[in-house]
DNA sequence: AAGTTCAGTGAACATATGTGCACTACAGTG
DNA sequence: CACTGTAGTGCACATATGTTCACTGAACTT
């Protein structure tokens, strides 16, 4: 009821993002608030240019701070963008997590995890956009952290293969190159969902991806175990 | 032996790149040649940088030119992308023209292409990298454009599929989906290539693509000529 | 020989950028 | 209560950017 023992109920100041009618916040989550607001800014800003030609002022102003003030969060654009390269792979880790409980349960398997991968790229598109816009893109910090993590994530994926009985028999090698093929066409199929602009581009990429993995398992059918090695 | 006509040995004014050392040229091919030189200087910057962050007066500079005289040659820094763009697309088609024509007298089909690949990656590295580098890029004229030849360039090989006489029967939609799946696999091998440092990176790109292609071709194999729809 | 065309110049502009510095106000703490 | 740490401010600077304008000189045209 009453105002509690901190007031201070609109500071003659206006303290950037803060000041959109908070009235009592402690510091920390101020800081983690117009530091979102920085990752915001940019994530929004990623939609129409790149990385490297995303200026710290920009994201200053954005976030409704002083560009000097960016300083106190990040000590340079760059690790800025390793940031957002975290939240986002975090986004993938979530996806495949998704899509591994579904794996267990759903029969109809292709499509139950492109439904998940369509889901996960609407829910963050933001990250995903960056991700696909990034990892060939001009920043070659950034270019290394995302392929580092986007491996990983392959091999997170050849695990999960491994458990398959029509492939847990293969030569790991093997096994790793076909999880690497279908992360390729993974991406393949984020990078046209974030590009699609109606409810038909996505539909036609889907259809399209659905065929498409449908060929290259069927093609695991087809594999000799053994590397034909030359 | 004798000097042409047209004399001038060295003018007295440093006239831009053309100055190197040249004697006598034509005002076209003077002019033919601070256009290559504005398109070299870009090519080389987005080598560390990406295209929404290259600028007009950078390439100017790099051209030996000044700022201002950057309009004689292009109307603003998209029209010089889509200029490169169009000399990149020139490289993609040499190489299915070079690829077709292996194809017919190659017995290892796989292999042979991917040489022809590595090849002219290694010949045209600037310009495939610019291409992987803005197909996602931040800009949006330049990922259009792209995307667009792309696909055309997908259609070309789907064409050239449709003569394979195990899939000249499939639906034309399943022949242009395996034609886009195949690309995809190419392009994500480009990728791979011009981000290679090293001898071995390369080696290990071939590697990876030529497991792959196999297994994707075995999926053709498998592949009912009927799509199964739902 | 005189005239025209036009790639390239150089100065100037308004605006954007990264970063250093001294500061202020207020949440947290003894 | 006074004290301190620190997110955010404001000013300043050197430098980079796109674009305008009037210009120059040499290759071409007549």
């Amino acid at each position: 009821m009453s105002t509690p023992p901190t007031r201070t109920p609109r500071s003659g100041r206006r303290t950037a993002v803060a000041s959109i009618e908070r009235g009592a916040e402690s510091r920390d989550e101020r800081k983690a608030r117009t530091r979102r607001a920085l990752l915001d800014t940019a994530l929004d800003a990623l939609r129409d240019e790149s990385f490297t030609s995303l200026s710290l002022r920009e994201v200053a102003k954005g976030a409704g701070i002083v560009p000097t003030a960016f300083y106190r969060h990040f000590p340079d654009m760059d690790s800025l963008g390793i940031a957002l390269v975290d939240e986002s792979i975090g986004s993938l880790h979530e996806l495949l997590r998704d899509a591994r409980a579904n794996a267990e349960s759903d029969a109809h398997l292709i499509r139950g995890s492109l439904r998940i991968l369509v889901d996960h790229v609407d829910a963050h598109e933001r990250h995903f956009r960056f991700l696909a816009r990034e990892r060939f893109g001009g920043s070659a910090i950034l270019r290394k952290a995302i392929g580092l993590e986007v491996r990983m994530f392959a091999t997170e994926l050849a695990v999960d293969l491994a458990r398959v009985p029509e492939i847990g028999a293969w030569p790991s090698r093997d096994i790793q190159l076909l999880a690497d093929l279908i992360v390729t066409l993974i991406v393949a199929t984020i990078e046209d969902l974030v590009e699609a602009d109606d409810a038909d581009a996505v539909a036609a990429a889907v259809e399209a991806a659905a065929t498409q993995m449908r060929m290259v398992l069927l093609g695991v059918g087809a594999w000799h175990p053994v590397t034909p090695r030359r």
